[in-house]
DNA sequence: GCCCTGATCGGGCAAATTGCCTGGGGGCGA
DNA sequence: TCGCCCCCAGGCAATTTGCCCGATCAGGGC
């Protein structure tokens, strides 16, 4: 049995969650509340097994709230239900600790599938914002990289994926000094003030991304 | 009218695909391939409007054929139908010039649903892929940061957001100099070569990577 | 052929940063 | 009270950055 604190400033939604989640014979729903601050007193007195909470809240936003409750039981699994399918939203969840999120777009199997993940600790996303994720990594910009010539890209795609100047020098055969050039080159044209600046319009630019074979 | 490339080395598979797609009335297939050198010399031949391509051929990889077409025609637009559903397959597919991903597990409705948007110059990942990166993007690996002091995990995440020192020494108030030494400190305890190295590293630590509410 | 443009390659030099060491002060557990 | 670790910052040589310059080579256009 998965003891459920059901967070949602409308009433009549979390009618709507009781109704679909008290039919599944292994959930039951042991709180409510309306507001973050409501959400953190609940989920002392009840210890749930999981929180499935919005994001929109009166007062405090719900990633306040994750961040609050997550503070005094490091172990809570809470689940983000909520309207915004932007990566931004996704991301802030759960950098502040949450194990889910799922837009109100799903639909009743997608969340019930999601509880189900999470309620055994892993982590679940629902399609639509995987899918916003994954755009924003793989970056639609290009623009950046068409002001720049052949070399200059090759030589910012070594850059910013982590190269030495003298590792480039070498792969390319190049003087290093012609390398910092270029490398000055590019920053001056892209307008980056870092090199960490750089790696996130490479990023932008698709021009790097890759996290594996190095 | 929407000419197709085909390339797989694998008849069978061929067939399958040419059995779905010219049920379309829109699609043609006007060539086939089984290798990368194939499908380099067929392209120049008949400029199909798209190309599907498989991930692993004999000889050259896909992605060395993806990366040798564009280079010769910048506009080819490239769907990727494979069996992998790793993350940093997709992420070096779209990195060589790809316009699309679609794993074989997919249904042949979310093929041609790929087919079509890469036809009109957009976009096309597939759900699992997108999940596959969303998940890598959210990272897994804390570790690192772990070695670290919250004065330098906070120095590393503004570094690796792109901060001038001067930047950081003024969000902070420090003086310069202590932030260019926890810089230095930073790179050293974590094994980074170069600052977009850094950065890379902050992102698989989960430090960075919002791109909004700077 | 000749001029112009643009990409590629590198030297030079002052100013800034990196790499590495040093040292002092504050908190906290043994 | 003694370490130990974190915070902060100066010093100094070595390297890199920022910005200048000139040389070569390929492709147009006239």
């Amino acid at each position: 049995m998965t003891a459920i604190l059901l967070v949602d400033d409308h009433p009549i939604v979390r009618e709507g969650y009781r109704r679909l989640l008290e039919r599944q014979p292994d959930y039951r729903i042991v709180a409510e509340a309306a507001n973050a601050a409501e959400a953190y007193q609940a989920y002392r007195k009840v210890s749930p097994d999981i929180v499935i909470m919005d994001l929109s809240l009166p007062g405090a936003s719900g990633v306040e709230a994750v961040r609050h409750i997550k503070q005094w039981d490091k172990g809570a699994r809470i689940l983000i239900f909520t309207m915004h399918s932007g990566a931004a939203f996704a991301l802030k969840a759960f950098e502040a600790g949450a194990s889910g999120y799922v837009t109100k777009s799903s639909d009743a199997a997608e969340l019930l599938r999601a509880v189900a993940i999470v309620a055994k600790g892993g982590r679940a996303l629902s399609d639509d914002v995987a899918r916003e994720i994954a755009a924003e990594r793989l970056g639609e910009g290009r623009a950046l990289v068409d002001e720049l010539g052949p070399r200059e890209t090759e030589i910012l795609r070594l850059v910013a994926s982590g190269r030495t100047t003298e590792d480039i020098a070498g792969i390319l055969n190049l003087s290093p000094k012609t390398v910092q050039n270029y490398h000055y080159q590019i920053k001056s044209k892209i307008g980056a003030r870092t090199d960490a600046h750089l790696v996130w319009l490479a990023i932008g630019a698709g021009l790097v991304g890759d996290a594996s074979a190095t």
